[in-house]
DNA sequence: TTGTAATTAATGTAAATACATTTAATTTTG
DNA sequence: CAAAATTAAATGTATTTACATTAATTACAA
């Protein structure tokens, strides 16, 4: 169960809140709504023990199809490139989700995988997150791909150019 | 049905990512671009030596038009309500940006204001932050209003049922 | 009224985060 | 080859965060 921190309240006040574009607008909705989703995420993995980077990791590795990753590796592919791998990846090996052992072609580097342990936490959040997501069923496919088209537009950008 | 996301403007590390429905993607895309949104606005916050945070509360004061607000107030205006409002005006008063006062009509409350150093420095702020939203420019506002509506739809699922 | 509940802000704290530094291994260069 | 530069991961650390608790005040009910 969700329980929402009162966005009553601040989805009010970012009505009432007087922007001066639609773009001024555009910066402080997708900060907020991105607060807002990944408040949700936790929610969600709370039950599991896991935060949204452990869970991040974890499906990053889930990715790579039993082929072993470096901690670089996974920094390079994470959301929030400013956290800790390694840290995480500590976490995750407390808690026997994943393995950890040194690279043989590069002895710097370090090889993560994910065990079956990870794995089947992962199909049992899946299911989890695929029912909350449902919650978003009224809105059409097309809206969601607009969206996600004018996101990546925005983060675009500052890439090409 | 699977989507197959073509993520040409999608960043390098999500490229590969195969979601299965726009709906999957929309969650990781909106946190993922919160977050590069977020970082985008703290590196121009740091010459100012204001966090995001900090940022956030002064313009809720600004908001406020020298009307004083509590501590509560605050909070529930904030875009990231976890954080420690009395801590943040804690820094912004050792910056001399705002006032503290205990509320007169409710001595457990405090009534916060924002000084004109607080005002200057915002406004300064303000120049800056419309030069940089200039990037966005070939954006058209048709489309930022467009995700701005679904962004409000998004977090409106949870609200309205 | 008086005691109980509620609210408001501040404080305590364990953990997480951002960022710098260190250690070890590898690559490059002279 | 040896020295210097680079790379990968781990570690150190100050700050921030999330969340619980406390202290003070107000509201409310018996």
């Amino acid at each position: 169960m969700l329980h929402q921190i009162s966005s009553m309240g601040i989805s009010e006040d970012l009505k009432q809140t007087k922007f001066n574009s639609p773009t001024s607008k555009a910066v402080v909705n997708i900060i907020f709504t991105g607060n807002w989703m990944m408040q949700q995420t936790h929610e969600l993995l709370k039950p599991y023990g896991l935060t949204p980077q452990q869970y991040n990791v974890l499906r990053i590795l889930r990715g790579q199809q039993n082929n072993p990753i470096t901690v670089l590796g996974i920094t390079e592919r994470m959301l929030d490139k400013m956290s800790n791998a390694s840290r995480l990846v500590d976490k995750l090996l407390e808690k026997k989700l994943v393995l950890r052992r040194e690279c043989p072609k590069d002895r710097r580097a370090v090889d993560v995988m994910i065990l079956p342990a990870g794995l089947s936490l992962l199909e049992e959040i899946d299911q989890v997150q695929l029912a909350w997501e449902k919650n978003f069923a009224r809105i059409s496919t097309d809206k969601m791909d607009q969206m996600n088209e004018i996101l990546d537009e925005i983060r675009n950008v500052f890439t090409n150019n």
